[in-house]
DNA sequence: CTTCATTTTGAATATTTATACATTTTCGAT
DNA sequence: ATCGAAAATGTATAAATATTCAAAATGAAG
């Protein structure tokens, strides 16, 4: 069955194309291409093609082919346009707070910042990609969540 | 419950170190280490630890952590080891901890560090030959160490 | 073209893993 | 301390995935 080779490659390719997050979705898919097969089979192959499945965000699980984790990393910095978009995650230790941007975002986000002169960070420092921002003691996480999205609505969607 | 931090701690340890190959065998695993936590929460861990599951040769399937699977990361590990010799010394100081390196090198290690995101690490923020580490909370200074030997083993040398 | 060994596959099923729901614990604010 | 909200966890179960077993397809050798 030469079947057998095209089929992996076509569910290869659906795999690095699209999120896909179980068997079941991409059977439908790769049958849709025309290929006769079940969940077993797809599971073989999924063994064969060494895919593997990790958690994406908080969104789920998807599968990936590991040669190309890094190749999707990069497609997703290239498709970067606007500020509030560099951000990519914001934590607390004690009262201090860390956010992380995209590579290059940091300081520029920084400057952002500090030109509002919120009352509730007593100062930031930025590298390429991460801004250590002070709170002032006695101001509650949300509080800085919030003073941030003031500065920056956008934040809502990746803070709310 | 400042478990959690430290289980999970255990379970990527054990994810490194032995060929796991289902979540029941990592579960005993870890509780023979006297953690006490169910399937469930362990799931749960996996997904936030962004554990994979790949096949291992014909043998079956395995656990990793994604960073290791890489191709593209295993190349890399020659200009790590060279980054490392830029360390110069290591201190602590509450939830921060203060690397001194060689001129040059502290942004360079940075990064380096910032690309493995080691759950120890909630941020870093690099000068030309300081960086300084932003501890999540809960880690010690121990589990900050290992976590930075498995990003540079290099470093087990000059910290051990 | 047979025969035999090997590979591939599907159906059914066992195993494994994720999650809904309820409960407990933790943590921040007052 | 006390309250309330958010996070963490276990139990039970649903959902997803791997594998067993039997059958069909392929291929090599006569």
């Amino acid at each position: 069955m030469k079947n057998r080779i095209k089929r992996q490659l076509a569910i290869k390719q659906a795999i690095i194309t699209g999120r896909i997050s179980s068997q079941d979705e991409l059977l439908h898919i790769v049958k849709d291409q025309g290929y006769e097969l079940t969940q077993a089979t797809l599971s073989r192959d999924l063994r064969i093609l060494k895919v593997a499945k990790v958690s994406d965000q908080a969104l789920g699980y998807v599968y990936v082919i590991p040669e190309a984790v890094n190749t999707e990393n990069q497609r997703e910095n290239s498709r970067v346009n606007f500020l509030a978009d560099g951000f990519r995650d914001l934590q607390f230790s004690g009262n201090l707070a860390v956010m992380r941007t995209m590579p290059g975002y940091a300081s520029s986000l920084a400057v952002v910042i500090d030109k509002t002169e919120p009352y509730e960070i007593i100062g930031t420092i930025a590298g390429d990609d991460t801004i250590l921002i002070i709170m002032r003691e006695g101001v509650t996480h949300s509080d800085l969540i919030n003073s941030l999205i003031l500065i920056m609505p956008k934040l809502e969607e990746k803070l709310g």
